[in-house]
DNA sequence: AGTGTAAGAATTTTT
DNA sequence: TTCTTACACT
């Protein structure tokens, strides 16, 4: 067994690597190299001749998942067999597709998404005749899914003497939980939740679970939610050999449930845990640091860290205000220019950063002006567009002809006289005699009230379903709905639908691309069974995010939110729109006048996430002005701004007329040059 | 069933 | 301001 190098790690990386035999609470300030302690940690444990299927190391998103993966098989040279490196969700789903029969669902569940969640709000509101304007579907949505990622179910709300708002929310809760059992459906809380439902109701069952991962690693600790955080007590509680990695000023999942309390109270879970801090930043220049470390310091709820770097001053922190955002984004990328073409750097060395998702479009404009390359991460999921949506609803309901939710999206889509009367009629009988939608359907012969007309259009709708239903069990799933698609004329039907000509065209687009990805994903599976890639096919769409396809490969400058930036890093870092309201969000500081100062404190991490995402060069800028609603708005500049030591900050103004500043720049553009051919 | 008009919302972050 | 939704009319 050959071991592992360690030179390469600081007193305090070593340390987190080689503690393996007791927990440990691993505080890893922005840019000390966290990833790399995790990934060596995995393969000192395999050095130490440790069974690989006992690793369980957990992250949140599939990226970072994917990437540790390749790291420990880089360290270790391939002999990665046998360990676990997953998501949360994966990880779950895996547990559930085993034994999620035990709670009275069938092992080929499938993962409802936003979309599907809120269209089967919709439709309780439908069904139950509630009225959207009183109580408000959106915050109805939110309380449920809030109250799942507690661990908590509807009897929450029916104990006690509610306001009716609280009461019309268990009842939906109760719907809505009931409606997705009865599509042989799990949401995202539910993956996690009815994971640990299973733990707590099924111990002897599940036992294996318990003893199968001796080690465990969890990354972004301060982002789990209490269902993770009692998960994580569960698979750890047996051999206590538990490592969780985070950093409190980098939690800013609060809104979803990411619970603070996980963290700081880690060591009373486990008294004998050894703490170890990672202060030792490899990422900023000092400038940028000092920053960070001004701004972060301003929150009071945080346990102490002191993030250094031995790294040299680096250049002042652009500051640009300007007018206009139209102005205050030709600025920036002016400024990227310039950067860009006197020292030779990349395109895919810069990213824009910004607070909210709609804040991109304009930054796409002006980059798409200027001719410069760029790809947008997040906003509307690929698949999350309408057109896409449909093409899974056929699909979902395929695969499960239980499924009402996605049924109720594509029955009359494309039209086929199955409207709203017919529907209702159905729905109404449906009920009467606990059947689903669709064996209705099947009886529909049997209901007086439809008409004839009616009854023939259900009935090919039916035998259009059953013909289907027997090639998808014989032949590749990919080609069977390549056949349907162009069968029922999906693209004519969203050419007719979408009169704009670009987003039709851009539609369309959507539509064969996504064909494509089905093309692609049953080719690697070929050969495997066709009705068993179906689920995985289903799972990998739910589980998708865009962060996944971020590419730092091609000579694009990156665009993003400032929360799906988090764990990246780039030489130069533009953020933009920080005028108070936008940056720290107006919304959520509106929302914190009841829970005190928490959460200009989650908007105060996720600056410092921001800031702490650039190596090199960061410019920050704001616009005097916005139009909202059509009216003009004047703009503060950000409480962060003030926050910072001015004198780390330049103006553009400054840098043009200072001739040694300008002087400084070229030196070190040209030392720059010259260190390549070293 | 399909078109047209008016009213009203929209901008927080995502596994 | 611009997009979506609801409803009324053909």
């Amino acid at each position: 067994m050959n071991t592992i190098d360690l030179t390469q790690l600081n007193p305090e990386q070593k340390k987190a690597v080689c503690t393996t035999n007791k927990p440990v609470l691993l505080l890893a300030g922005a840019g000390s190299g966290k990833t790399r302690v995790i990934t060596y940690r995995i393969a000192y444990l395999i050095s130490k001749g440790v069974d690989p299927k006992s690793i369980l190391a957990l992250t949140f998103t599939n990226k970072a998942a994917k990437e540790m993966a390749e790291r420990v098989r880089h360290l270790l040279k391939g002999k990665t067999k046998g360990i676990t490196v997953t998501t949360f969700h994966s990880l779950c789903v895996r547990i559930l597709r085993k034994y999620i029969h035990l709670l009275g669902y069938q092992r080929d569940f499938v993962i409802f998404d936003t979309t599907n969640q809120q269209a089967t709000i919709k439709t309780i509101y439908e069904d139950e005749g509630l009225d959207p304007k009183v109580y408000n579907p959106k915050a109805v949505y939110y309380e449920i899914m809030k109250v799942k990622g507690e661990g908590k179910g509807p009897e929450q709300f029916l104990d006690q003497k509610l306001d009716p708002f609280a009461q019309t929310t268990g009842f939906i809760f109760k719907e809505y939980n009931k409606t997705l059992k009865g599509c042989n459906a799990v949401d995202f809380e539910d993956i996690l939740f009815l994971t640990f439902k299973l733990i707590k109701r099924f111990p002897d069952e599940l036992a294996t679970l318990k003893i199968q991962y001796e080690y465990i690693m969890v990354d972004e600790y301060q982002d789990t939610n209490r269902v993770q955080y009692k998960l994580v007590m569960y698979l750890a509680a047996h051999y206590q050999k538990i490592c969780v990695v985070g950093d409190d000023d980098q939690s800013i999942y609060g809104w979803r449930g990411a619970d603070i309390r996980n963290i700081h109270d880690f060591k009373k879970d486990f008294p004998e845990t050894e703490t170890i801090k990672l202060e030792q930043n490899y990422r900023s220049t000092n400038t940028i640091l000092s920053a960070a470390n001004a701004v972060i310091a301003n929150n009071e709820n945080r346990m102490a860290k002191d993030l250094w770097t031995e790294g040299n001053k680096g250049e002042k922190i652009d500051w640009i205000v300007e007018n206009t955002p139209k102005e205050e984004l030709t600025e920036v990328v002016s400024r990227m220019r310039a950067y860009k073409y006197s020292r030779g750097v990349l395109w895919s060395e810069f990213a824009f950063l910004y607070r909210s998702n709609f804040q991109s479009r304009a930054i796409e404009e002006q980059l798409r002006n200027d001719g410069i390359p760029y790809q947008l991460i997040g906003g509307t999921k690929f698949f999350d567009r309408k057109e896409i949506q449909d093409c899974i609803a056929y699909m979902r309901f395929f695969h499960n002809l239980k499924d009402e939710v996605s049924l109720l999206r594509v029955i009359n889509y494309p039209r086929r006289d199955l409207g709203k009367n017919t529907i209702m009629a159905l729905t109404k009988t449906r009920i009467e005699r606990n059947l689903s939608l669709f064996e209705m359907m099947e009886q529909a012969d049997n209901i007086e009230s439809l008409k004839a007309r009616a009854k023939k259009s259900i009935q090919s709708f039916v035998n259009l379903v059953y013909s289907y239903q027997k090639r998808i069990i014989e032949e590749p799933f990919w080609e069977v709905f390549k056949d349907f698609f162009t069968q029922i004329d999906m693209k004519g039907e969203i050419e007719k639908q979408e009169k704009n000509e670009k987003l039709r065209e851009n539609k369309v687009t959507n539509y064969y691309e996504f064909l494509n990805t089905l093309y692609l994903y049953g080719d690697r599976r070929k050969g495997e069974g066709s009705s068993a890639n179906l689920i995985d096919f289903l799972d990998y769409v739910s589980l998708f995010t865009d962060s996944d396809k971020h590419d730092e490969t091609v000579d694009q400058v990156s665009l993003f939110t400032v929360h799906s930036a988090k764990g990246l890093e780039f030489n130069y870092v533009a953020i933009v729109g920080m005028n108070e309201g936008q940056f720290p969000n107006q919304r959520s500081l509106d929302e914190s006048h009841q829970t005190g100062d928490y959460n200009a404190e989650e908007e105060r991490r996720l600056f410092y996430v921001a800031l702490t995402r650039a190596k090199k060069v960061l410019t920050l800028s704001m616009s005097k002005t916005r139009m909202l609603y059509g009216e003009l708005k004047y703009n503060m500049p950000s409480r962060f701004i003030e926050e910072i030591d001015q004198s780390l900050l330049r103006s553009p103004d400054f840098i043009e007329s200072d001739p040694l500043e300008a002087e400084r720049e070229r030196m070190s553009a040209r030392g720059r040059f010259f260190d390549k051919f070293k």
